[in-house]
DNA sequence: CTAATTTATGAAAACATTTGCAATACTATT
DNA sequence: AATAGTATTGCAAATGTTTTCATAAATTAG
């Protein structure tokens, strides 16, 4: 077999075996053209026999980038997380970088600790979900000057850069919509909205247009469920078995709306003949329902991949200062509500 | 406030701020018992007054692990892959260690390239969806002598560690549960099977019971899908259309059955008297579906999770060699199959 | 043919740590 | 009081790179 150095293949393996310096090795890889092509290519030729792997811990070490990404979400296992992490991870991929992703569950103290392990790691910049973080956090950002930004709500008088939507907009437009189609006695469910920005802005841009519009939201109507379809399957169950039930039901996010779909599906109620469902977020499936979730369109990899593409300009340097990206979210009238009646 | 030398907030600073030497400052962390409770004091004061992080690239650097493992998966962006992340990821943590993550998209030559970047970085551990990679990189992990894991499939002639479940025999139990159902007129869904030996074995497990059954799956029955509730739908209404339909169809996920059941219910088929319906793993969402999804259980947390350990033990060192792990399926009956009149 | 460039390479310092070894100070034992 | 041990600390070497500076060789210009 190819004769690999067992112990050590480091760039002075590679240096003997090529019969040049290290110098000349280490130009080989940062600088090619400071090289000649014939040692460049003996250098290769080594590098490939050896088996060789840069070592970037050592590369970082010189104030080198360490080429790697903090993105910290409170959970992975998210429809619409999963979205936004993907398109994140493609958009900094093509500049070269790394992601290290950790949850913490919605727990900001989790999320400051891991923050922490991210800047040991020496990451090149971070990615937070929301503009619901602790205060040390905040505080360790600015303190390290390390490049942040916050995906998902647009704020703006956001603390940090931003890309996201706004998503009080959301549940105003939730809202409107079903107070356009006359609806009076409407359902509301939501995730818990303590430490989430997201939800917070939601329910609050949804209540208040609700308000405006006279509608009557009974406490029994005003369910929490955590993002889960299962639970919002149940807490949809307690509204719709009450004989005073809504006509109509808003949900915190699209997961719940399909709960609630399926709760009133269980409960042989026409959709939407005998209750309108609106969501938000217009997750993957929305569209393939039957009938079609009528939903809030948020765009997650339009964010994710804007957000990915600034916080890597921004460390490579070609792009500073903070920024805040609103993106665009619309009405999707598909086939859960109507007017009432 | 209180005065972070903002220029080089390293060792040596500190160092100086607890008046001792670097030496014990390193070993204020690293071995706290050997240094005395009054300088540890001292040296924990200077630390919060600078805001100083250790750097693990540095330690990185003195053959101390890197405190990070590779994850390459095909797809974040998947209701399942997103799930075994999740569990991989929380369980790798108790141990400390920090996920690197990164998607292929199904291309083998990618998953090469990234595996080289982790390696680069020096990660501790790394872990793979399934065993079709390429000879490049298998030899790649053996050439460095990397601990790696295989997560997703079980093959008692796996070439690295595996953690997972038999795919050919969930297969088999969807099928024989069609078979045993007295369906005859079958119908597949599946994803592409190349470079996906999870989908590939589960394929095969299927057909191996419906020949052996003496099931008919007409080649206008047996339609390859993305991964994609929207594609699913669009084939299965092309199965679903035409005047001589399948009695059952067998689908490679609970993704696809989703998308057919939507087709179904488009065509306004009832589930089940009409059409029975199975799928393959037990997603979130399945049990809540009306009907809910008769389909075989794969404990994607379970995977997640042992994977996590095995591989952050024998990093540690405290677990040693291959070891093959299977996860136990089962076939979860619901709502959406009947017995074939 | 010599001087002035340009090209190619190597030596050594720098990066931020850890750790083996040696030195010092303190405690217990005889 | 002297000896042996133990607890605590510092010095300096080591880790795997990059990069500045210096030097040597090759090329071009005059």
């Amino acid at each position: 077999m190819t004769d690999i150095n067992k112990d050590k293949v480091d760039i002075f393996a590679v240096a003997k075996r090529a019969k040049v310096s290290i110098s000349t090795v280490s130009r080989s890889f940062n600088h090619p053209n400071l090289v000649n092509l014939a040692t460049r290519k003996k250098i290769d030729t080594a590098v490939r026999k050896l088996g060789y792997i840069r070592n970037r811990a050592a590369q970082t070490m010189h104030g080198i980038r360490s080429g790697t990404i903090g993105l910290v979400v409170p959970t992975i296992d998210h429809a619409i997380f999963a979205e936004v992490i993907q398109a994140f991870s493609d958009s900094v991929d093509e500049h070269g970088f790394t992601i290290l992703i950790a949850s913490h569950g919605y727990d900001l103290e989790r999320e400051y600790a891991v923050l922490r392990k991210f800047l040991e790691h020496r990451v090149d910049g971070v990615a937070l979900i929301g503009e619901d973080h602790s205060e040390e956090t905040y505080d360790l950002i600015e303190r390290q000057d390390i490049h942040a930004i916050s995906l998902w709500n647009y704020n703006e008088d956001s603390r940090l850069s931003c890309v996201g939507s706004d998503n009080k907009l959301a549940g105003n437009l939730a809202a409107q919509h079903l107070i356009d189609l006359g609806h009076l006695k409407i359902g509301l469910v939501f995730p818990p909205t303590v430490d989430n920005d997201r939800a917070r802005d939601r329910r609050n841009g949804a209540q208040s247009v609700l308000t405006k519009g006279r509608a009557q939201v009974y406490p029994q109507w005003d369910i929490e469920s955590t993002y889960s379809i299962a639970d919002a399957k149940d807490a949809a169950l307690r509204i719709l078995k009450t004989e005073h039930r809504p006509s109509a039901i808003l949900c915190g996010n699209d997961v719940l709306a399909m709960g609630v779909l399926y709760a009133a599906r269980s409960c042989n109620l026409n959709i939407p003949e005998d209750l309108s469902i609106i969501g938000i977020g217009d997750f993957k499936g929305s569209n393939e329902v039957e009938p079609g979730l009528t939903t809030i369109r948020l765009p997650a990899r339009e964010i994710g991949r804007q957000a990915g593409e600034y916080l890597s300009l921004s460390i490579i340097g070609k792009s500073v200062g903070r920024r805040r990206v609103s993106c665009n979210i619309e009405l999707i009238i598909r086939g859960t509500c109507k007017p009432n009646s």
